[in-house]
DNA sequence: GCCATCATGTTAGAAGTTCTAACATGATCT
DNA sequence: AGATCATGTTAGAACTTCTAACATGATGGC
């Protein structure tokens, strides 16, 4: 058994990874510093060290999320031939899936409203996270990652999987009774978005 | 000048209508019992006349909201043949448009956590707001409402809109820098969802 | 090896929140 | 006119975020 330290090793760190299952377990708005401080086993005014406020504790978990989401995402592209509509399905699969696997985290990265004036990390790695698919499609018609097309088809593909990953975690689909193919359907609006006519 | 009265009058409606206003002003998650008390000018238990807790309230202004952006859609596709394309596309638009003029209200609509447990009206309205999408599909193919095939392009299109109204809602597109027509954008999606092959 | 320094923790408390309990008011109906 | 009861108020308990002042112990110079 570790004896109980004064100091806690890595404080911020442990803050993030209990804040993280908090809002997974109980929802983003639900997250309270006392909880989280008590998970990672310090008093309620410890966290403030590291972060200004319970906005910042939430950014930090965001960010964590994102860069997790990303590295799916280039995985499941990573596993079929570059730009095939295989890989872009598979993208689109790893963002969906992260979303279900972690929907309070996913809720978490699409609800902090204004945020990017007041945390230019989380625009830069939101842009990271689009270039994983932007690359794919450029690579496919042999153009520049802001090519027009590339980016227009970019954002129907990802309005695509991001509008499922929502209506899947607030359980809308499971709502309505509708039957759902997941792989398939994703595969089913690649292929149409990406189809030149 | 009115003359400040102990009896309200109709301090439901008005709380919702405070309420409301604070949501798309401040966000969802910054609405306090204590302000929306205050802007309907009663005090801060007064509220619990009406509604069990702070959830409660949120759920009403949901509703309330609900039920606008059905009528939103219900007018857009009323505007064009019945199952046109044309038809579909408004409602798509009108769909969006609410999301865009209303983001406080949307985003609240849609992070309400396991909500339909605890308030079997919210999922009944919005049925009928699918129902209002469904009924053109059904219409175009001269079937059920409930046939697998309206029930699945149903869903790829709320799916789009759904993801089209948060990624603008949460200026993804604009944070992207990604150029967009947006009558143009969702009239493609639904004449790519639409075709047969 | 000892001790000063300072990062990193704690405790105490102010201000604000939700929600309850007990009380006050005035609209309504006989 | 007066009783009744829905609808409001005030007071306060339990919680929250965040700050200020203090405590601890890890570290580096001597």
């Amino acid at each position: 058994m570790t004896k109980p330290r004064y100091h806690h090793g890595d404080l911020r760190a442990g803050l993030i990874e209990a804040a993280r299952r908090l809002v997974e377990a109980k929802g983003p708005e639900r997250l309270t510093m006392s909880d989280a401080s008590r998970a990672a086993g310090v008093s309620t005014a410890a966290p403030y060290r590291y972060f200004a406020d319970r906005d910042a504790l939430l950014d930090a978990v965001a960010l964590e999320g994102m860069e997790r989401q990303r590295h799916a995402m280039q995985a499941g592209g990573d596993s079929h031939p570059p730009g095939s509509d295989a890989a872009i399905s598979a993208i689109g699969l790893a963002y969906i899936g992260f979303a279900t696997r972690e929907r309070g985290v996913f809720r978490l990265m699409f609800s902090l409203t204004r945020t990017h004036a007041r945390h230019p990390q989380l625009l830069q790695t939101g842009r990271a996270t689009f270039g994983v698919l932007l690359r794919h499609l450029a690579q496919r018609d042999g153009v520049a990652t802001d090519d027009p097309s590339v980016l227009a088809r970019g954002l129907k593909l990802w309005t695509f999987v991001h509008g499922l990953s929502f209506l899947l975690i607030d359980d809308k689909v499971s709502a309505m009774e509708i039957p759902l193919d997941l792989p398939a359907t994703v595969a089913d609006a690649t292929r149409r978005f990406l189809r030149d006519d």
